[in-house]
DNA sequence: CAGAATAATGATAGCGCTACCATAAATCAC
DNA sequence: GTGATTTATGGTAGCGCTATCATTATTCTG
């Protein structure tokens, strides 16, 4: 009793043969009409085209990354979507490959760096064309596959540090100096911080470490500090001021990690009389809209997150192979001075 | 000349051949392990895993699916990054799939129907184990594929119509009435709505129809209307009340269709020095954690977003093939009564 | 004890496309 | 006109895994 034939097969799924039988060309003259690869004679790209649509066909791309070790899929390792900040990078990162063949898939690690390598190791099996992820630290095993593996890599938001293949953002160390330099010129000096413990928020991490450096170099230090034991949100900010301006007698500004914190520090103030600016100023970092909607907009830094996205997307997209030399590309920030400090 | 032999393969990347040659089983044998799939001796399983772990095997995911025709990818196609309601869906989604082999690939519609097809078919090359995507509204080519895919189909969001496999949401018109009847118990009268011109944002024009049969049961009416063009913002809000409140005298409240412009509607009234709830009442849709955090709670309508994704993902990954019946999860909605209507 | 069922493993072909080599015709340059 | 180059197309093997059939040994059931 002979195997059935073609069983793996479904009959009615148009097959790239189906198309070249039609057009009365060869299957890989197809290939090449689909791939817009060679030199291909107008009136034998119109006849492929024309079976193609008359067929319906769609490629099937696992049967064309297995022939050519390479696939049109783009892993994503985003730390959260507990807020918009990774949203809008992954919007701008999305916008580069519109109009492209390549697609996201995403992965979420929670910040763990652990988790970060589990992800990447289930992504690497599909042979991306790239990885992109966050920040510059990752397990040992994470980093041997990603300078061995042939993808390309963009490692986002940070570039202080020795980047794989590819870093996109900011400096969030010098973020924070600068952060804490504008306050103290604006007269500031009695500095609280708000925090949060995510363990692998090293950018958070950072911007602390700047601030504190340059109060230092201002001749001051912080105060006070208050963290939200795992992740942060508006509420936790709204409840850390209270508790922190309850400890800590005098303080005249308070630095938040992110807006959605800081955001919650306003809300504290509007709801203790306290007036922000004028008797406790409150940072944040990041920008975000809803926060230069307040009818006091808030003082923060301005993080470029869809500009990193898209910038990051947009230079994997320039070459697949890995260039000789690293690249870091510094979007920068922008300190918006608001109202609330 | 013959030509190279396996002139494709990187001869460093090990295959399930290798992991099989290195535990003294056939490929299948290997394959069994890597896909705990059949009986296997656990004496067999050890000497394959131990083989794996030694070459630092991967699977080829595309190989996998070439030959099941049959992938674990998981299509995602969403309307929006703009805001946070879809990255809480996506997070819901993610959830389910971490600890499964399958990966949301992500595609941004903006609404548009056509965009939603364009993707959709890019998505179909991968021969995705199922299509994610919101609403029940799709173009005629989009609905042909999604009916006769060999592939699970789940729409979100919305369950007020025929879903192709599972549809998991909310009534938006239902949760439009209740928006209206809720008001109205309070003692409201004079209605105005906020809103924004995204055509595609059917959801939004459900509920804005569901309010005004609210109204109607009511014997009253939408005094008075404002619309952004395009997306909308909490800028947007602000600026919309602001202007509605100018044009038409009396409005005892305003209904937004979401919590983002609705923020911007509070903050229009710090600004005016307008009280929400006792001199105008504010109403939202989404229930977002920032709202909840402000010092008046927003009222508005409370949309399980994570629960959602999560629970359209969890119903997929019960069966790869589509049941007879189809499905309808209503996740319901909350009516938030907070403090601002 | 005998037959049926289950556990465990293996052989083979093929999934749909593409890298690479090959050939023929047309065009270009001298 | 001749040789070199470019354009255009085709043949073949193989990418890495799995569906399907097959075989053998062991266990279960009557």
């Amino acid at each position: 009793m002979p195997r059935k034939r073609n069983a793996h097969r479904n009959p009615d799924t148009p097959t790239l043969a189906d198309v070249a039988r039609l057009a009365g060309v060869s299957d890989i003259t197809a290939s090449r009409v689909v791939r817009s690869k060679g030199p291909i004679a107008d009136a034998t790209r119109a006849r492929v085209l024309a079976a193609i649509a008359e067929l319906g066909y769609i490629p099937n791309r696992a049967a064309g990354s297995l022939a050519s070790s390479a696939s049109t899929l783009m892993s994503v390792l985003l730390p959260s979507l507990s807020n918009i900040v990774f949203p809008d990078v992954l919007r701008g990162i999305h916008t580069a490959l519109t109009e492209t063949a390549f697609q996201p898939v995403i992965g979420v690690t929670d910040y763990d760096p652990m988790i970060e390598e589990r992800i990447l190791l289930s992504f690497l099996a599909w042979q991306p064309a790239a990885v992109i992820l966050a920040g510059l630290h990752h397990t040992a095993t994470a980093r041997r596959h990603l300078e061995h593996g042939r993808f390309r890599v963009a490692e986002l938001m940070d570039i202080d540090g020795d980047p794989v293949d590819i870093a996109v953002g900011m400096s969030h160390w010098q973020a924070g100096y600068d952060t804490g330099k504008h306050l103290v010129q604006r007269g500031y000096r009695r500095f609280g911080y708000v925090g949060h413990t995510i363990a692998g928020d090293d950018r958070a991490r950072a911007r602390y470490n700047g601030l504190r450096a340059a109060l230092k170099d201002a001749g001051l230090l912080l105060i006070a500090e208050e963290r939200v034991l795992g992740p942060s949100s508006t509420m936790a900010g709204r409840h850390l001021l209270e508790t922190i301006l309850r400890k800590a007698v005098g303080l005249d500004v308070v630095v938040f990690p992110n807006d959605d914190m800081a955001m919650g520090g306003i809300f504290h103030c509007i709801h203790a009389g306290i007036t922000p600016k004028e008797q406790l100023g409150i940072f944040g970092f990041n920008g975000l809209d809803i926060g230069q909607a307040m009818p006091m907009p808030l003082s923060t830094i301005l993080s470029k997150r869809f500009l990193i996205g898209k910038t990051a997307a947009e230079k994997l997209l320039e070459s697949r192979e890995r260039p000789a030399e690293k690249t870091i590309i510094n979007t920068g920030y922008d300190i918006i001075e608001g109202a609330t400090a």
